[in-house]
DNA sequence: TTGTTATTTTAGTGTTCGCTTGAATACAGG
DNA sequence: CCTGTATTCAAGCGAACACTAAAATAACAA
């Protein structure tokens, strides 16, 4: 009969709730999952072999972010496409990312060892490539794999996923910088895409995040297959203003 | 010393580091103490108190909630306070509890059947409380404990704290609407206020959420003594049960 | 129907968590 | 110094968690 809450259990109930979310973002395993499902949406399948986990486990991951909401999956035909419930879902992720890097020395520390000490020229602002795209002085290179670059990407950035990217070199023009972006501040595609083509002589410099955050900022996206993916250049009928 | 990282150790620590934040807001009992925090600066002794939990555990929470680096302390004489490391700890709380209020609708049922439930007037907006408080239209009532008055409040509002309010209502005015608040939206200390005014006859409503919320918003606030409720009657509420 | 594939569920196991008790530490004030 | 108080530390124990392997579902195709 108790339908009666006491303010013991209704305190307990609501902190509970809170904590379900919580309990969601307080495991490495599940916080990669998130990161690439802000990626686009992905199948059991994909997670487990982009993760390195095995099916059942990631299974068993999704099964709590969607208890605690901030997963939902479709089906269609015999795969399961999971995808978070709501883009403040991804706010929060990269929300709790930044919390996480401006209050912990050790992190900035570990980031910029890795991050910023292969890379001596500054990275890219949303501002400074909306501007200079603008006036067709840089080419936007999208390094992640192909379906993440279709689910979406910058505007009239280019695909060339990163572990086709030195086959696919040539297909750069070498007169322009080249400005690469992957999936966040933490993914290193774009850092080794850096590496790479500077090694081939390309002027290359890094986004300062990746498409997520670019797309939150209400830049301009595009979505689908890629207008000018790898082919022949096709030169920059794109300048003007 | 400077092992190489492989990309996958990489991976690991950065998601681990994040992941040290989402643990420690993966526990009910840690919520409830960032949220207390969120009123001001606390003991050990206090968390125990306010909480229903053993010291002992507490202190193993707040340790936590350092080691995610969300709380910092201080110790002062016999005592140590613990403190919200940083606004920005604050604020990622109440992104959580908005992210888990908007995600969940059984959080939302829960909430609406007891808060809004007892509400059969519409809650005060901070707009409407800017503009109405500045034509002297209302009372401003602050319902917490008196700390927590001190340790900031809605500019001129009036503290007594719910388990006086009793005893000092003749101090209000009956001529004149009340606005309670308390610690958030989901505290409940503003919504027994605001059933005890109006029993004994005043027009009273309760503010959509509290004092946190207020200041972060950027709305005038005060801190230290109380201006001129009932004078300043020692508080002395130190003992334990 | 049977078989195939993708996913979820179930058990089992070692690890971590959360709380309790009791001891140890730190500090203020005789 | 010693005493009292606030807090942390350490050990123990049951519950919850993370992963694996195996079995059970679900959707589809032949």
């Amino acid at each position: 009969m108790t339908k009666e809450l006491t303010q013991q259990d209704y305190k307990d109930l609501l902190y509970r709730q809170f904590a379900l979310v919580g309990k969601a973002v307080s495991s490495n395993r599940r916080l990669e999952l998130l990161d690439l499902l802000c990626q686009g949406e992905r199948t059991v399948e994909d997670l487990a072999r982009e993760t390195g986990a095995s099916i059942s486990s990631v299974s068993q991951h999704l099964q709590v972010l969607k208890t605690a909401k901030l997963v939902n999956s479709r089906k269609e035909g015999l795969y399961v496409y999971h995808f978070l419930a709501d883009e403040s879902v991804g706010e929060f992720w990269r929300a709790l990312r930044a919390l996480a890097f401006s209050r912990s020395a050790e992190l900035r520390e570990m980031v910029q060892s890795i991050v910023e000490g292969r890379d001596d020229l500054e990275q890219v602002s949303h501002e400074e490539l909306m501007e200079r795209a603008r006036r067709g002085e840089v080419i936007v290179l999208d390094v992640r794999p192909e379906v993440e670059y279709q689910s979406g990407h910058i505007a009239d950035a280019v695909s060339i996923p990163i572990d086709r990217l030195e086959a696919h070199l040539k297909e750069l023009p070498k007169d322009r910088e080249v400005v690469a972006y992957c999936r966040g501040p933490y993914c290193l595609f774009s850092l080794e895409a850096v590496d790479l083509l500077r090694s081939h002589g390309y002027k290359a410099r890094r986004l300062i995040d990746g498409y997520p955050e670019w797309e939150a900022g209400g830049r301009p996206v595009q979505r689908g297959e890629n207008s000018k993916p790898h082919r022949s250049e096709q030169s920059s009928d794109h300048h003007r203003s």
